[in-house]
RNA sequence: CGCGGAGUAGAGCAGUCUGGUAGCUCGUCGGGCCCAUAACCCGGAGGUCGGUGGUUCAAAUCCGCCCUCCGCAA
């Protein structure tokens, strides 16, 4: 089938979900609607921002519809008579009934190599539990989350420099790999696929306001892996002086200075550094509440008597 | 008008309460020392103190309004 004549319904959300949308019409995919979250208002100022997926369906004149709940509200996918529905980072489950309604079927990008890191933030564990590569699975869509036969995988590698913004990076253009080869092969009914083995999932569960308070408990790599998942945004942090200290980059000290745990036991121009049970973590680049982001450097140049306070 | 913090040299900060010549550290530039250096020493450049109106002999500092950034709440 020519891939002009397949009708496809495009489901997401997030800036890695628009940067595929917009790679399949660049490729000539057939986009006849997007669906994507309601706009949110975004910020201190509370302006009503629209998605991402949103704003590229309107550049290229494709229907976008906002549902609230996807769940009661899907009808109007009916009257698009598409082939199949295409999701990535969408946000909100989808019901059977919609599942069912293309003539073809649907499927779903996910940020892992399944059946490893079901959910909503596979990026961001992969990074937290010091993976060296995930990937992308293109797969069927069942109601249980993720559960769906797997069609195709791509890896990518995860280097120690990686966070989750740099990790989103390489899982959308990884995605879109994925999506521009096998759509096609999808739709002419190529893709056996392949059952998940169901001994051998693991879930990803959201990541939550309180996951952002880094833990003095961790040992210096799940607490640099921690960082690493949770930056960019929204950042991990500690307490120092009651204030919070988000701390966007660090790595595993070579050096081992004696204190207490979360004590920062050096604090000049070659290091920013904390104890922890089992060795000393470099912070790297930091911001104090009410400030702004900066290099440790700097941090410590207008910052005096930070060695020997404690971190919480 | 949701609550709070902040805006001073390229960067990070002090000075504001108590008005009186713009300060510290880093960076940068020049010089010196050294086998050498990101180390050390000497010197220089760089700021209409977020904007605007007011009070005053005099405003970074006190008062009014506005803009921007950040944390919280949503």
């Amino acid at each position: 089938m020519d891939k002009e004549n397949i009708r496809i319904v495009f489901m997401g959300t997030s800036e890695i979900s628009s940067y595929v949308l917009e790679k399949l019409i660049s490729n000539k995919f057939n986009i006849v609607g997007v669906v994507s979250q309601p706009d949110k208002e975004v910020g201190r100022k509370k302006i009503i921002t629209p998605t991402p997926c949103k704003l590229i369906a309107n550049k290229y004149g494709i229907p976008c519809f906002q549902p609230i709940r996807i769940k009661k509200e899907f009808e109007f996918i009916k009257d698009l008579n598409c082939d199949i529905i295409v999701t990535f980072a969408y946000g909100q489950i989808i019901p059977q009934e919609l599942l069912d309604m293309p003539s073809i079927g649907s499927i779903n990008l996910h940020g892992s190599i399944l059946p490893k890191y079901r959910g909503a933030a596979p990026v961001q564990w992969a990074l937290i539990n010091g993976e060296i590569k995930t990937g992308v699975t293109l797969m069927e869509m069942t109601y249980k989350m993720d559960a769906g036969r797997m069609y195709a995988k791509k890896y990518v590698d995860i280097s120690v420099e990686d966070n989750a913004t740099t990790l989103f990076e390489k899982i959308k253009k990884c995605a879109s790999d994925v999506i521009l080869e096998y759509l096609p092969l999808y739709a002419d009914g190529k893709l056996k696929g392949e059952e998940q083995d169901e001994a051998k999932v693991s879930f990803a569960r959201m990541i939550k306001s309180e996951d952002e308070k880094l833990s003095l408990d961790y040992n210096s790599s799940t607490f640099v892996n921690w960082i690493r998942g949770l930056s960019d945004v929204p950042g991990g942090y500690l307490l120092l002086d009651n204030q919070k200290l988000i701390i966007y980059k660090a790595k595993i000290s070579d050096q081992n200075f004696s204190g207490k745990i979360g004590e920062i036991v050096n604090a000049d121009k070659n290091s920013l550094t904390i104890a922890l049970k089992d060795g000393c973590v470099d912070i790297l680049e930091l911001k104090l509440q009410g400030k702004n982001r900066c290099d440790y450097k700097s941090f410590v140049n207008g910052h005096k008597n930070l060695k020997g306070k404690i971190l919480s």
